[in-house]
DNA sequence: CGTAAAATTGATCTGTCTCAACGTGGGTGG
DNA sequence: CCACCCACGTTGAGACAGATCAATTTTACG
């Protein structure tokens, strides 16, 4: 049986379950899958016939330029559901992969149709699709506006709220479990002016990252660096 | 009466529709709205109770930062329509601008979900939102890993195939009612740099843009230095 | 026509990239 | 349990794409 305390917490700021809604999720989520660092499981050009639930690590979107640049498009964090409506189309236009050990639920079509007739359900992966949007939209305003310090500041700050919201933060810490290289290719930096920036934050006596863990010393000044404003997670609740 | 043909030729792109699909549409669509060039219709943090679909003229999507710093997310083109989820969340996280005189349809939550009730419709309007979520990555792919040569490319090719699959293009050329620094704040250039890269196309004689006019002189030479590839657009039909 | 917005061009500056070397820590096989 | 190894992180120096500043010309439009 999978654990879906992360997933149910971030549908519950959505919309109220109720323990029917529960019950049918838990039912139809059956055995999660797992995979380790770095297994694509879901690809680019492949059919687009399930849907996947992120219970626990994390894993990215992300495109390959023939050149060999990389750029990650999204984030997966534990509790991140894709785009219900994927079926719509007829095949996926960029793979996931996962950044760590990953715990995965896997729901096809007539699942998705079924979660979809209760209406608590329903709004929240419509609400979970239109953050998703949102995120994607600030990545753009983030790479295509902010420097690099505010660029990582941003980031840090929105991977930290989003981890806040399914309680897998403590007081002003997180694990992190991502490389360098990895986040300069969500940024749209190398990964030498990553970690010189990161440097720099740790300077700044705003941020410190070290072996995958996250410590922020100073989240209001972080957040006044990157610009940042939570409005867009909806983390709030209903 | 408004004239809903790119709006139509655009869901038709995605399902084939019905007499009953086309005149439910026709008669919800009721009489479109006009707005001058420089007209927010929809603004950020306003209730988010109505969806829009554009009939002609070019929009965009933006986000203004506090020091003038501008990131257009996406343009909206004619026959483009807001996800029809919207009304999922309680208000806007990004403000709707007219880039020239624009024609716009306008529904409320109840018509949305009246036209939903037909399933060509209502598949319509799911591909039209997946369509608008890979449009978004290609853009952060652009403004982060392509150059400014490859990033004017890429759009333009991008913004040729759409205009292409409502009609809105002649042999190779189309209108492009777009000011250069409003392309510039799309690909994440300075103004001055796109003028510079645009003269540089001209001088590749891939393509001439003058006076809100583009002309493509050697499209697969476009898409070859974009890296341009179509199949996210979903242009081809069902 | 006159005027303001948009396009064009030149000169200079700078944030970030690239290349290249070196440090470090955790896992593996002997 | 130690030694090696490899991925990852760190640091320095030099190069360059694109930004910025500042004219000047062209175009759109009342």
């Amino acid at each position: 049986m999978s654990d879906l305390t992360a997933f149910v917490r971030k549908l519950q700021c959505h919309a109220p379950l109720s323990p029917t809604d529960l019950h049918a999720l838990e039912e139809v989520a059956g055995a999660a899958h797992h995979f380790d660092s770095g297994t694509s499981f879901a690809k680019e050009g492949s059919p687009a016939d399930r849907v996947h639930a992120l219970l626990s690590g994390f894993a990215c979107r992300f495109k390959l330029l023939p050149d060999g640049r990389r750029q990650i498009t999204s984030y997966l964090l534990p509790g991140d559901l894709c785009d219900t409506r994927t079926f719509a189309l007829r095949y996926l236009d960029q793979s996931i992969c996962s950044l760590s050990r990953v715990e995965v639920a896997v729901f096809t079509r007539e699942q998705i149709q079924r979660l979809e007739q209760s209406p608590a359900l329903s709004h929240a992966f419509a609400c979970s699709s239109l953050i998703n949007q949102a995120i994607a939209r600030q990545w753009l305003i983030n790479v295509g506006q902010r420097t690099a310090f505010e660029r990582l500041s941003h980031l840090l700050c929105e991977v930290f709220e989003r981890l806040r919201s399914v309680g897998l933060t403590h007081e002003s810490s997180c694990e992190l479990p991502l490389t360098q290289t990895e986040i300069a290719d969500a940024v749209a930096l190398s990964a030498v002016h990553v970690n010189r920036t990161l440097m720099e934050l740790r300077r700044s006596r705003l941020v410190y990252f070290h072996t995958r863990h996250l410590e922020i010393h100073d989240l209001p000044g972080l957040k006044i660096a990157a610009g940042f404003d939570p409005a867009y997670l909806y983390c709030g609740g209903h």
